[in-house]
DNA sequence: TATGAATGAGAGTTCATTCAT
DNA sequence: AATGAATGAACTCTCATTCAT
């Protein structure tokens, strides 16, 4: 009869006494399903709450606003998968090998979700300055990433790169706009297409003095 | 009117009856404006009424739902940002000269907004099936603008290009990709920029063996 | 496209110019269908309007308000449905065969529609006093029926009954009290359980003498 | 509170905060007078939430909808009714009494608003399947009520009757029709005459043969 | 720290009625 | 007589936030 239905079985230990830093963590971390299944701007506080097996009050207790948990969780969705891709990468014996890996990691099956995520923070920088800013630092971090396995690359002799920045601003934009395609073609780009092209991209400009 | 929404001064000569094509179309173009400075997520019925200068029950008389509007609106920028491209490149004298003028075209100082409407026409897509079929045809026709420009280069024997279709994949993907580092870097890829690493695109693939 | 589409198949002929009385009763006579079938409150002028074939301004044009239409509609189809009981009764050879007719046709599998919207008019009367007061004269025409069988039926010394008056308040509420058992409960009374109730007062009070 | 709404004054005891049963049940209180006055159709959650003295937002809170408001309003006030009956029943000394008893309460000039609440009741059945339940099982609980009275009389030795649930069906279906007569004739049925041709129908059935 | 009842602005949509054509 | 575009008040429902407990 009651309108919402209290549904209390979650993470039943959790429902104890946390210190800030640890609730804030399970809550941001119970949203991360919920972004990528519906789409931040579907996920309400009320949702966040039952995800994580707290109440209402307990997330707008922990975060400013239900906009903080969403970018919370985002980042932790975000940074995790940036995080599989470094190891992808560094698990390789040289860095040609690490790019080549990084490539193949970018586009599995597993990665439709992330890229949805990925363009719903994008989006979300668009009306929010806080986002915005997040978004500008994650560029940021994995231009890095890039660069530095083409500058090692380039140190061990493999690649030919005169200008490392630019290769990897358009390595970068190619991989977001081949999933952009991917996400809304029909047919779709299939996963060993989007990879064919980046790999095209590497032997057009890294490898071809080589 | 109602209280809250009290001006009503725009397009008053608008004011009187209308054929519903003509009124749908007056209401859709004013539209755009508002979706193109807060994003579709933030424009309401209510505010499109007002920008059109009618009221609510007209909008929602002329339209099954705000959703409706909104799409049309989208679609009516977007096809008139890509009728530009078109002409622009139509007014080259060969497909090489049309496939620079229209990379020229692609980022200027104005394009800002385009870009900003594509992505959040994207996002919309994510949610609603409608929006996301309207994305697939635009992605197919500005597809075919180019591999026309690049099939009729070869045929002019200014390109060479032994897989039209895959370059235009990759020409439209660096494309977006440009675009959305663009909108979030800071400091952001300036307009010359975004069209260089286009040109060295067209250079790397197209005038490599010409 | 269109938020309304425009249909104007239906009696075509009928969008000539008519005198007013005859678009009246084009119009209500369009609107017993719906009402029957959608209880009067999911009935709309646009309904209206679109099953008469008419536009919305012509029905309002005819009439002073939706209320006026639903109404006039609803008398039609109650009128019709008691001349028919009365033809019932008429072609019997006495007043007490007459009766017996009459109780059979008050239940059949094709009365429930009656029987609803006769609720659904005696509902309507509830918050609007013209239906009210139409609904106490169907009242006043329908006893006025009953009773005249019987005192005929007592002139003819087939009934026996004191005061025919009172009979008449009891078989007319049984009929409608059974009518509405009938529509609600589960298993629903049966047209033949129902008129056997009928036939039961009929014999108890009417027939025990004679 | 809104603009539009402007009392607040009602209740102002319960402003406090409730556990969610107690106010469910406060605000399904406040709705059953204006039921009572304007029918079901016409009482809004605004109404019901200025009655309750509560925001519209506290309704919505505990209520899946207005349906769910009105209906538990409803259902509140035609128990009471019929325990109400019931007490009035149980407080003779036999079951002959007790008949007697009820089919005065039945009719009294305090009950019109009972039978004006019940028929619409009734009336919001035809559209909602969740309502015609609901009133499928009253009906079953007033004709258990009244069939027990008649087994027990005839158990008593005071009735004579060969088929409880057809006479039960009868008298239930009678009452009914006499109300629908009493709110619509003019002039009126009295409750004096009401109560009579039910006390009538009892002694043609009834006590005829003791 | 945690709760969840309470809030109210604002959303999209419906629809009888008006009125210029 | 007939049209149908235009109106705007009123509807229900959503939901981030507040705050007494």
């Amino acid at each position: 009869m009651t309108a919402r239905t209290p549904r209390r079985a979650v993470a039943a230990a959790s429902r104890t006494r946390q210190p800030t830093e640890v609730r804030r963590r399970l809550i941001a971390e119970a949203a991360v399903p919920l972004i990528a299944e519906r789409g931040s701007a579907a996920v309400g506080v009320r949702d966040v709450a039952a995800a994580a097996g707290v109440s209402v009050g307990t997330v707008t207790y922990h975060f400013e606003s239900v906009q903080e948990v969403l970018s919370e969780a985002m980042v932790l969705h975000i940074e995790r998968y940036y995080a599989a891709l470094s190891a992808s990468a560094a698990r390789a014996g040289g860095a040609a090998e690490g790019l080549r890996l990084l490539t193949d990691a970018l586009f599995t099956d597993d990665t439709d979700r992330h890229w949805r995520m990925w363009f719903d923070y994008w989006h979300a920088g668009d009306r929010d300055e806080a986002f915005a800013r997040g978004q500008a630092e994650r560029y940021e971090n994995w231009h890095g990433e890039i660069r530095a396995l083409v500058e090692r690359g380039r140190d061990e002799g493999d690649f030919h790169c005169p200008d490392p920045a630019a290769f990897t601003t358009r390595f970068a934009a190619l991989a977001d706009g081949l999933a952009l395609q991917r996400l809304r073609q029909s047919p779709p780009l299939t996963t060993e297409e989007a990879r064919r092209h980046l790999r095209r991209l590497i032997e057009a400009e890294l490898e071809q003095g080589a």
